[in-house]
DNA sequence: TTGTAGGCGTTATCAG
DNA sequence: CTGATAACGCCTACAA
């Protein structure tokens, strides 16, 4: 029935003429499905098959549709779509701090695991704020998302209460803590003190300090410093966390070896675990200021293994990370539950191991 | 009028009962507009206004649907709205490569420029292939975004024809070219490579060096490469650019300082452009081996400005572009043009400059 | 393999 | 300031 007819059924004949006065909405310039199954010959649903289940369509007309398609530039409405399949194939990320060579590898592997199966990421940056988070979750809910991948797990009690009533799968991804009720992909922090406190437990060391920079929105530091202090405190040592104070963490890993230059030679410890490879490196370029080598004079190592870390004299021992595939698990998780259908059923955890590097920084020679 | 009644008009009577055969799609669990409409007793069209124009609602009626919205938890769904409206507030925005600093820094710059507003950013990622960047540009074009926002200027025929019938805003970010029919916001790289040629002319040197490495998808590199030629010419004196044939940037440098340290005196340029700092900081970490010394040796400077650039000794002259600046003018360009309506209207080019920061390693002593 | 009818949840339009 | 009605463009359910 062409626009602009009017159905002359009984019952529309028992109001007034003036039944179509309403002007049409419809955007001009773009094609609709109906405009390519008039072309076709077809109806819309055909059309709808072509796209959506090919096999269904007789070949024939494939061919023709795929013709008229090209021609004419049809593109779908995803929005027309989605809204009628109750299925958007949009997920939402929310990341900390986008800028961060970290998270934007994260980003990077969800978005080539969404690559193919049409979904889309929708991206939000919270700069570490947990209301910003909140809002970035409640305006993603507004868009019925496939799924959700966050990277934190303290959010505000609004936005626990929006996740746990949401309908689909919640990815908590990067770090990993216990009874979380939520999908989870990526490592226990504490996981890289334990690591790096045994690698110089191993070596001999009973002095072993933590470099932490005060940065209360960087709670992933914190607890990798906790899994330090417990390593240190079953093996009956005791810990030391230097807390420097410090704007920039290059400045604040240089800051903490000029501390350690002061101290005198019996009580330095014997190595230095910096919460991240950023301090790491600004605590061998600052070094030489003090006629200080490493690990002849103390033992040390960071976390994150940036790219100029195997690159300095000393090589800075590291803990690998592996941002880009947690990504990619977190992309492929949601995928997997999709065609199981088990949305939000029993949460499931993933650990995303990280890798010790061991280089020349952390060599103590006893 | 609850779900599942029917209303029984004159009309209604006409026909026989078993009109209302079709089983209703509601998905349950989720409340719609009309469930909270049909709480506070009003008609939907006014919880409609309580979300897109509050004003044009009563105060007594604003705050009984504040109440019942936060008891109900609704929320809007966006893919109907804005299906109603045809206005998605959807911005994609198509990456090269997410996971670099650069990047990540312009959807930073995108992400906080549309916090407001509700505008969400829809991100794809390339890794350089334009028949990628083909596909993400035809996938967002079904959601009718407010906007694209691309990182190229490059695009397949089938792209470029896509982006010339698209109804929307183009936004081509971080390169500036001439006589493209898109908006622009960045910054021409050829530019960069005549800033920094132009530096050391103007200390004397004739025998400048224009560091590159061998990778085809950086056209970028390759601009600025053609921007120092231009300026040797210019000044009559002759390009001379190193090609370095290696994956690893890092590495690629070194080469180029290995090679370096192999002429004879005489030849040797008296100043070294590398098209990225990753290579000048290559060059650095590499030039000990040789006995070599910036600027004592050989001037040297990047581009990029990479954070470890200013701490290295010699601090590493750089070329700083302001990629978070240029992603949140894009965000606010669009955000202008949405306002005024004049969305495809003659195409805009903002230039952001980088900025010249001048270091240790590039001071010639003549 | 193809088609018909109507719903998905919202907003634009027009009327009071 | 409030409401009735009909789009928006597609897809599910059912029918042939």
């Amino acid at each position: 029935m062409p626009p602009g007819t009017v159905a002359s059924t009984d019952a529309s004949r028992l109001k007034p003429v003036e039944s179509r006065v309403r002007t049409p909405r419809r955007k001009q310039g773009t094609h609709t499905i109906h405009d390519v199954a008039a072309i076709a010959g077809v109806s819309s649903i055909t059309v709808s098959r072509y796209f959506n289940a090919p096999e269904k369509v007789s070949a024939s007309v494939r061919e023709r549709l795929r013709q008229i398609i090209v021609e004419t530039g049809y593109v779908p409405n995803q929005m027309a779509g989605r809204l009628a399949s109750a299925e958007s194939r949009l997920v939402g990320a929310v990341m900390q701090n986008t800028a961060s060579l970290t998270f934007a590898a994260l980003v990077k592997g969800m978005s080539d695991g969404f690559d193919d199966e049409g979904m889309q990421l929708l991206l939000a940056n919270t700069d570490y704020s947990d209301l910003r988070e909140e809002r970035a979750i409640r305006s993603f809910i507004g868009w019925h998302p496939s799924a959700l991948i966050l990277t934190r797990d303290d959010h505000t009690p609004d936005a626990e209460a929006l996740l746990l009533a949401a309908r689909h799968p919640i990815v908590e991804t990067w770090g990993v803590v216990k009874d979380r009720p939520f999908h989870q992909v990526g490592f226990p922090h504490s996981e890289v003190g334990t690591l790096l406190t045994e690698h110089f437990l191993a070596q001999g060391a009973t002095r072993i300090r933590f470099a932490l920079r005060q940065a209360p929105q960087d709670f992933r530091a914190q607890q990798r410093a906790e899994g330090y202090v417990q390593t240190m405190r079953m093996a009956g040592l005791q810990a030391d966390v230097d807390n420097a104070q410090c704007e920039d963490e290059y400045e604040a890993g240089a800051q903490t070896i000029d501390r350690f230059a002061q101290e005198p030679l019996a009580q330095r410890p014997q190595a230095i675990i910096f919460a991240s490879d950023t301090m790491g490196v600004g605590a061998v370029l600052r070094a030489p200021v003090h006629g200080l080598r490493f690990p002849a004079d103390v033992g040390i190592a960071g976390f994150g293994d940036a790219p100029i870390s195997a690159r300095l004299s000393p090589a800075l021992t590291s803990v690998r990370p592996k941002p880009y595939e947690i990504g990619l698990k977190a992309a492929q998780l949601i995928k997997a539950l999709k065609a199981e259908k088990r949305s939000v059923a029993e949460p499931s955890t993933q650990i995303v191991p990280c890798e010790l590097i061991v280089r020349e920084s952390s060599r103590l020679q006893t």
